[in-house]
DNA sequence: ATTAATGCAAAGACTTTGCACCGGT
DNA sequence: ACCGGTGCAAAGTCTTTGCATTAAT
């Protein structure tokens, strides 16, 4: 990964990009945005909002939890992550919708990798089955053992 | 759909058999398990809790929540009935998770869709992609417009 | 100076739990 | 009669909301 030298510390670029993205269209750039947003970036990053809250904290101790959802709430409605259900109760955010692609979820510790999409699933389905759908996009989730899982004890 | 003479009222067949298959794993029939597994039958069947409650009390009207959640739990411990994460807060139960199938979902609406499964997704994902994982089975949900919110003044 | 964003704490939605009573087997 | 299942209500988890205060522009 690359870094740029911000106002005071060393962020990934791609979040400087969103940082930009966001001030384009007419974000006010408060540190809670900011720290949230570096939280939440980088590859294989699927957090729970408690989870950015905790890392958002070590940051900025004063950041509420209020803030953390509301900020979640606003990247996912603008576009720039994407939530994923999972079988847990907490939602998780995942960043950079924009680059497709697909989860690997493990069955055992619920470990969730990014993949490359493979062939176009959308164009697989035939017409007989889309019900009259328009279909916009078509969402995959592998289920499986991760070799960390697997190593141990089978179950 | 055929039907059958059951104790008192008219099921499906396939109630009848799920019920059969539940006494064979020692489960206790009691009218509120069975009344459980009669609204979770039928296809295109995606219930939440909540309306489970709602459709059972109508038949059973001193049923309780907590009964409800107990047995939906089991049915999906013993994979009669498997969870559908969705977008919304509440979890919807969907019924033969044998019989293998994938989702069709109204980004309008909400509405969701059985439909039959298009080529082996497993199969796709190239050996590069998967990390080490052992794959046991691919979740494909399809996103679009149903031809009902279509029809109505789109956004 | 304006006005949106924040923090707090309370409320809300969904689910789980503890325990006395009930009812299949 | 036994013992698992049920119902109730309380507690728990995750998320949203109302409103006074703070801070970006």
């Amino acid at each position: 990964m690359f870094w740029n030298k911000s106002t005071t510390t060393l962020v990934p670029v791609s979040v400087e990009l969103l940082i930009d993205r966001l001030r384009d269209r007419g974000w006010r750039l408060t540190s809670q945005r900011r720290v949230v947003a570096e939280v939440l970036s980088g590859p294989n990053v699927h957090l729970t909002a408690d989870e950015v809250l905790e890392r958002a904290q070590v940051r900025l101790p004063e950041i509420s939890r209020a803030t953390v959802y509301n900020t979640l709430t606003e990247l996912v409605a603008m576009g720039e992550i994407a939530e994923v259900s999972t079988d847990e109760r907490a939602k998780r955010y995942d960043p950079n919708p924009d680059r497709t692609h697909q989860h690997l979820v493990c069955d055992r510790c619920g470990r969730i990798v990014d993949v490359n999409p493979g062939p176009d699933a959308v164009a697989a389905l035939p017409a007989v089955e889309r019900h009259g759908f328009v279909l916009r996009q078509a969402e995959v989730t592998y289920r499986g053992i991760c070799p960390e899982c697997a190593g141990r004890a089978g179950a």
